[in-house]
DNA sequence: CATGAATGAGAGTTCATTCAT
DNA sequence: GATGAATGAACTCTCATTCAT
């Protein structure tokens, strides 16, 4: 019978409405606004209803989570072909804060909320992640074997370029760049993460691609 | 009388309880579940009682956040002699990331929470935090004019640097680092660490000092 | 289905329970005192479910505002097509006393407490009042036309008049009348009103309508 | 020993300043907002001290009730030896009015306030009132001897009259005028009064004295 | 499958009042 | 007489969740 196949699509359908719904409180007004009763008005179905779909709120999180890394994953193999390995790392750097400074609830919710922390956790939920921060750890390891970084322990060395970048953006989606003006926040991101890469990568110049103009922050 | 002394002792003792008790909770459960009511519960006060001693819950948040950056402040305060500039960035960056692994809930407040960010936004209450990047910008330009760090814009190495140990401390703050076990995390940062200094610092050997044995991840 | 129609007017019924058991408390404790946690005991509901049905407090006052000037209006409009204006106006006085006494919390929350004048302020919802005002401006310019009364600007004699029953409600509503005995009230206000009104009306005998017994305080 | 008259005078200066601070506030913003805490803050007290002096908070509402009706009683003891009645009559009422617009917060508590009818009641706080009201009776009795006025009962005449002063004072002081501009407010009061005493007083002519500039509203 | 009414817990905050000192 | 710490009840309002229909 295709009637089974049918109620599995329109399910389908009608978590990809949630879904969607919550995505877009969220990204509009954070995530502690973005409550059941708020979806459910969204889409015009009643909140109760929301739970036949996902059996609570912690699910929709996960949804959206995975979501973001699917996003992040994505924009990740966008650059992921790049022969040289320095220059793919340079790449997925500026991927990387691009994805953080245009998509900043789901960076929010990928790599900073605490809730998330606690009710994510250990569990199956971080798959997704473990993907992308793979990357980073193939081209890093890369990078050594080549020459183009110094030598490292890789996943020491994974760990610091990520923090770099997660700290740029982290600074940024979390407002603590009191001190610099607004207006110049572009040119400072750019130049830092220049900075940083031209510093490490021992005079190989790669000039061309940092002036790529990446990183306006948005929203 | 001394009797005049001793109220003003307990009042501040009484402060004191009460903003430990927040913190604790504030460590625990987050900002959000951090309540007057649980506050006064842990106390054994009456909800009430504590708008004696704090205006109102922001009044809470303030005194957290002034405290935390009083003590990384003080913790700066304990390098910042250092005459060599180089050995001076290290050093700070070593008592930054040990501050922010030590004194956690502090730090997530200062530099991470989101609620604190909407609170305090752009009052007075950033001063101290003006402090602290005061002392690493000034540490910067000297490494710049020394030579100890290739040339930039002052503002955009100092968040440059400021970027990487935030990252650092943030990602385990915040609990992202499961790729990594717990066990190897200390040693992961401080390789991380040394491997961002040494590179940028074009070769001045600073091993001795990057071995210094700090950043155990606490409570 | 009726089953909608069923569900709307349950809903109104609800409504309708709120707003009476709001109405009630106002009555028997005042405004300060009618908390949405009183309104909810006294109908045996939560009060956050008084949450859906009025938004906020506020909502509840200006259903209860409304809903009394619709009273009064459909009140004056018994007799608002009385051909002779001085029978019509004193008329109008007789309704509006007979409704300020035997609706006295409507009375009070529309013309009197002091938190609605807050609330309400010099929003749209005094339009209700334009009406009941405006037919009063109405009738007192027939009077000055037809020569009823001593020629005056119409809106000052207009406030006279409305001032001089508010003020006989009013005085009652708020229980400033201890020096008269409760059961000489009736007739002390029967008195007033028709004194008054035999005043200014210059010898047009109206005898007959003010004996109409009206007036009853009430509850 | 005049030990025991120092106290006794102490004990009279501090509950009248407790009084003068409680007032103060009453008049700046209203019953609601003058609490025990902020009239205690205002003099430099503690709170619990108040209670040395007032046995609670319904205590001050007498006190004040009790010095805003000596402050009418005052007012109308400039005016009451008039010999003519009609003009007492009229000199009274504006005196009344004049009260009122100019010691709102007294007025309100007076007249008005329904915390204070509960409070109050029918006790011995009334007596003052009583002086008010008799001083018009009067004044009414001899008006009506003296054919100034149609003959009636004394005591509907005398609670009409009230009632008329009354309506004018209590919508201004509660903001139900809001169809008259503020600004044509003073002159509308003065025509309403001057209107319904013209008419009554059968054309005993005294425009030189309702034209007296009273009744400007104040705060 | 969907509704919508209802719950219960909990949020921050204010207040009159009490009481040991 | 005065202090100031403390209480306990009350306030409006929000939310995730449940469940009969």
């Amino acid at each position: 019978m295709g009637s089974k196949e049918r109620r599995e699509r329109e399910r389908k359908e009608m978590r990809e409405n949630i879904l969607n719904a919550a995505i877009e409180l969220f990204v509009e007004h954070g995530f502690e606004k973005t409550t059941i009763r708020r979806i459910a008005d969204k889409i015009e179905y009643t909140p109760g209803n929301i739970y036949a779909y996902f059996k609570n709120k912690n699910e929709i999180i996960y949804a959206i989570h995975k979501r973001g890394f699917r996003i992040l994953y994505d924009m990740e193999m966008t650059v992921v072909d790049t022969p040289d390995p320095s220059e793919r790392l340079v790449k997925l750097g500026q991927v990387y804060i691009q994805f953080g400074l245009t998509h900043r609830p789901f960076y929010d919710l990928m790599f900073i909320d605490s809730h998330v922390q606690k009710v994510i956790s250990d569990e199956e939920h971080w798959a997704e992640g473990q993907n992308s921060y793979g990357v980073l750890r193939q081209t890093v390891a890369d990078c050594i074997e080549t020459g183009a970084i110094p030598h490292g322990d890789i996943d020491s060395v994974s760990f610091a370029m990520w923090s770099f970048v997660h700290g740029l953006v982290a600074l940024v989606v979390r407002g603590r760049c009191a001190m610099i003006p607004d207006e110049l926040m572009p040119q400072v991101l750019r130049s830092a993460f220049s900075y940083v890469n031209t510093g490490l990568m021992q005079r190989n110049d790669i000039p061309a691609m940092l002036r790529a103009d990446a990183f306006q922050p948005s929203q």
